[in-house]
DNA sequence: TATGAATGAGTATTCATTCAT
DNA sequence: TATGAATGAATACTCATTCAT
């Protein structure tokens, strides 16, 4: 009954993904601002004039990307909830998350989104709320650990998150530009934020 | 004898360090990629021509920004290096870091720079100079407070310094997307260092 | 029997008037080629595709408007031959048509059809008929006010209707633009044409 | 000594005058909207871009030519104001004017100004001013007329040269769409004219 | 050194129209 | 009849750079 029109949408939505998925690659190859609009759609497989009708500007991909990246952190989040030892918990999320930064493609995105929040508030906005969504869900666990013992009381205030955070991300995108090992990099940070953390 | 030559060499100096000026004011307000060389010889008061008898290319004016940037690292250098309690010296270099990498437009050149650097090695390369010059002067220091035992043995490598550096840096670079309260920032990034190099 | 079928043709037709309105109001406020179909479609509240349902092309609605305007002027050719003394007809006439043209909307959409007119011969045609129906009836009745002495025999010929449309259209036209009084306009038109019939 | 300087100025008129000629031209070839950029750039034989070093946008043509417009009014406002009588003045410009309006080509511009000019207002701005000044020297004419006895008092009033005017740019006008001779048309102009003026 | 006209490929976006559903 | 996704050529305009003066 509703099949046909739910077909329509599916395909719609499928396409939509597509472009999106194209002006990803795109971004990260050559920037958002040398992508030109005819590049992506050459790359979606799609005509130039139909990537309007999925989204009105290109400005509405980057916007599309960011919230993308927003959803990329739900797991993140998840992790960070999950009833295990606060200092088991953390050194996990730790490490993947630091992986997930390090990976070079979404680095590069990263910073281009970035960049561009810089400027246009639209972009700022879904770009701080997938920062704050996760820096909450550390705050909570790092309290828990307080609480627990697990970490010393001492300096974890509401912005101890958000530095672990920045000192991830930023230790991640260097890496990118640098070509220097991640292990190495990833266990200094393990170590740092531990001895910080540390009674 | 040589006078006039001096002072066509001085004029020419000052044209180009005008022209440099206005690149980064432009760059700041509308980002490189947005930025055109109308704009930036309207600004310099320079004929559009006149521009290509100072810089080559508009991407040397990048690299041109980008080695202003490396020199900008001097003086931080130099305050690392100054035969002071390590702790007190690692302080004030923490704080007057931080206070540099907060300017708004400094921050937003920063990310610029960076986002390029990604894709342009000859960007990338003084990029990451201007990086190591300070991570390698701030290691020394580390290693010092070591000696003198202002800072626990344990944690101190040679990512160290980075890992501050990358802290400090990316703390600043959220801090001026979203508008959060530097001084506080500031004070929990001073705390999480020396929690994290402590006995 | 032949009912359901009306009613489906009297719906087709009710769409197509709506449509064409819609076409008329967007070609006033923006311009015939300055309008999109897709602006023409929203403000008829019917799809895109549709539009193409009813009028082949965007040129045949121009062509659907330009037979509008035709059969607009048959209650003034109707007045024209009414059984009133010439005279008296003739001012009522021209009161009558200089307000009609005087319309802000009705000019803007007449100069946009009388400019594509001068391109597109099948518009011209149109165009064309509405006037010389409205000019034959205006000649016969000067004819007929030159046989009964209300207006003097010298100067009536084929081309004077034509010349006292041109007059009252032109005039309405440029009040149109310059947004002068129609009011005294329109007694200096009523005068001059007076002045030119009389004895 | 400034002929260098000269050269260069010479040049850039001569290039302006050409792209406006151009520009004309395709104008009344195909319309201003239908008309492309590329269009005006090829025909003016000039590049592309170099077309914006000489106006600023398409728009600006357009002014360009609306003042064009205005200065070719110049001549027969100084034939409306020769020393000669009045009656035989009118009669010689009535015939020049519909002559200068009659030209195919510029009655297509005319109208397609005209067009634009109902929706831009710099546009209407240079369309009345030329206008007007025209108006003004026949309404001097027509009084002078009055004052000697060429012409009957009655109805001469401040509208009545606009009226004169608006009649001929009428009747030529509508002479270039319907392809009717124009000689006999400017004989019934005259007698009407003239027919309206008389005592 | 200084000027700004000249170049033509490049930009994001809109266009009228078609067509599978 | 009705929908709106799909098409790709066309739009006005900007770009970094060159070059004659």
């Amino acid at each position: 009954m509703d099949s046909p029109l739910n077909n329509r949408e599916i395909a719609s939505r499928k396409r939509r993904e597509q472009v999106l998925d194209a002006a990803a690659a795109c971004f990260v190859e050559r920037g958002f601002h040398q992508t030109g609009m005819r590049e992506i759609a050459k790359r979606a497989s799609v005509s130039l004039g139909n990537l309007y009708n999925h989204f009105p500007s290109k400005h509405d991909m980057l916007i599309g990307l960011a919230e993308l990246e927003l959803s990329s952190v739900d797991p993140f989040v998840e992790m960070l909830m999950r009833n295990v030892r606060p200092s088991v918990c953390l050194r996990e999320f730790t490490r993947a998350y630091f992986q997930h930064c390090s990976d070079h493609d979404a680095a590069i995105l990263y910073l281009d989104i970035a960049a561009e929040a810089m400027r246009e508030p639209d972009i700022a906005e879904r770009f701080l709320q997938a920062r704050s969504t996760l820096a909450e869900a550390l705050t909570s666990l790092l309290f828990k650990g307080v609480e627990s013992k697990d970490f010393g009381p001492s300096i974890v205030d509401t912005s101890t998150a958000d530095l672990i955070l920045d000192l991830i991300e930023g230790a991640a995108a260097r890496g990118s530009i640098d070509a220097s090992k991640p292990d190495m990099l990833m266990a200094s940070i393990e170590a740092m934020v531990f001895a910080a953390l540390r009674h």
